[in-house]
DNA sequence: ACTCCGTTGCACACGAGTGTGCAATACTTC
DNA sequence: GAAGTATTGCACACTCGTGTGCAACGGAGT
């Protein structure tokens, strides 16, 4: 089949996010399924890994790209990033698992472009006086956005007041005070 | 000598800071010194790796408990850990690095008592309205000093001007105003 | 019934890391 | 120079994950 492949996807997804070291075997059972079957749809560990990545990149560019495309100012945009990046934050778990580890490279490479479409938004953020300058953008969009993924983490229980909390939560890291940051996330349409 | 296991450990702790997958083989060489050498000193990776983590944890520990000796405001005890913490930053890293993975259970219990400590001083900058409330203390205290942890990661060339942003950073994420984050960091002792 | 086709169940070769045993070197210390 | 100790060099057995080959099984469609 082919819902097969696409299973076994989201299984690794799943299974390498919670443990990046976790074989071929342990990928087949959690998706139900012999280990030689795995190797039917992806002949190398590294295609998998190499696949799930991938993917997992281009849906987290698409999010930062639909977020970017409105010409709001850089707060609100900010702040519609977040929301849309936060149902999917347990799932992109996987990129930051897989950063540190064997093919830690060639993740980092493909993530490239999106730590630069985020350094720019906040760059933006900055330049307009709504961003701090206590670190450079660069920096400041990794452990803000950084910050998201570690409250999800934490959040195993995930109630959807998480989702302002984390948004508020960036807020104040970007430099934006406390009551600026809650009226910006109450008045998101 | 004495002198080789110590500085196997300084040398395990650099190494697997790096790639927590390192094998005995890689320390050793990093070492300067043969494979069968290590294992004269830890009769198992598990050993040393544990070894290790004791060592780091009691460090840290040491660090926070300082910092919490002096009764001042919790804001003030916060810029103590932080600045005491800096430095060793990127020794600690090793820590977080080995917290997933095969031994990551054992670190995470052996971090509990550390986790709780951090917990208990965000509370009471809570309780006092020093600290905001957007998070609950347990997490809030995770995502404040991870995000310290990740500054000191995305900063290899660390200037001494990162301590203070660091600190600041941690500060606007406990909910402190960007003012005071500032008038505190500069009136540091 | 016949035939695809995905799946299974082994067997195997291979590489890499672990941990051990033991003789051969240094290198210090007396 | 002799004794003691840390280190080395090499061989070995063992485990574990990877990747492959191939025959057998089972269900869906014709």
């Amino acid at each position: 089949m082919d819902d097969t492949r696409k299973r076994l996807l989201d299984v690794a997804l799943e299974v390498l996010g919670q443990n990046p070291d976790a074989g071929m075997g342990d990928i087949a059972s959690a998706a139900g399924v012999v280990r030689r079957t795995v190797y039917g749809y992806f002949p190398t560990r590294a295609d998998l890994v190499r696949t799930l990545s991938q993917r997992a990149v281009d849906e987290f560019a698409a999010v930062l790209d639909e977020a970017n495309a409105s010409h709001d100012a850089a707060e609100a945009v900010w702040v519609d990033f977040i929301s849309r990046l936060w149902p999917l934050a347990h799932r992109y778990r996987v990129l930051l698992a897989l950063r540190r580890g064997e093919y830690g490279e060639e993740i980092h490479a493909l993530l490239g472009p999106v730590d630069e479409a985020l350094a720019t938004l906040v760059q933006k953020g900055q330049d307009s006086g709504a961003f701090g300058h206590h670190l450079p953008a660069k920096i400041l969009s990794q452990v803000a956005y950084a910050a998201v993924f570690s409250i999800a983490d934490n959040n195993i229980a995930g109630e959807s007041l998480s989702a302002s909390a984390a948004t508020v939560t960036s807020l104040l890291i970007l430099g934006v005070p406390e009551a600026r940051a809650t009226e910006l996330v109450a008045t998101q349409h």
